[in-house]
DNA sequence: CAGATGACTCCCA
DNA sequence: CTGGGAGCCATCT
């Protein structure tokens, strides 16, 4: 059933969810670290809930889940995904290291008191030497 | 009060 | 890849 959590959280979880551009999108791991106390399934929870009236302004299409899947059921989420430009692979899953947000701006988060997305992991060693494609 | 249930994620078999 | 379990929170039966 629904899950209103609470106000104060759930307003920073759509502020920073307002922060995510057309053209990516962001996990819900990585909102609940930008947002902090709360963890992915809390973001999941809020954005199930996201008044009608605010679902324009809250790009809640662009969260996805860690595996670069869509976790909601049904085609929407997909459908407005790729006219955002948004492709996915046969196995309906985003490649996150192309289409992955890569966090808020900088000046905003400390502004909102957000934290900073961490920087993406480098590849495994064994391929360091052996793909150097440039 | 216990159990079920969601737009999660990680870990292990 | 599939499946189960733990950890997480609030609300509803």
């Amino acid at each position: 059933m629904s899950t209103p959590l609470d106000r104060a959280l759930v307003e920073r979880i759509y502020l920073a969810v307002e922060q995510v551009p057309r053209g990516v999108v962001a996990t819900y791991g990585d909102i609940a670290a930008i947002v902090g106390g709360c963890d992915a399934r809390m973001v999941g929870y809020a954005l199930n809930e996201v008044p009608k009236d605010r679902q324009d302004r809250v790009p809640w299409q662009r969260i996805i889940n860690a595996t670069g899947g869509i976790s909601t059921r049904g085609s929407r989420q997909r459908d407005i995904l790729e006219a955002e430009g948004i492709t996915f692979d046969l196995r309906g899953r985003v490649d996150l290291s192309r289409h992955r947000w890569h966090g808020p701006d900088a000046a905003w988060a400390t502004a909102h008191g957000f934290h900073m997305l961490p920087p993406p992991e480098p590849p495994p060693e064994e391929q360091q030497g052996q793909l150097r494609l440039f």
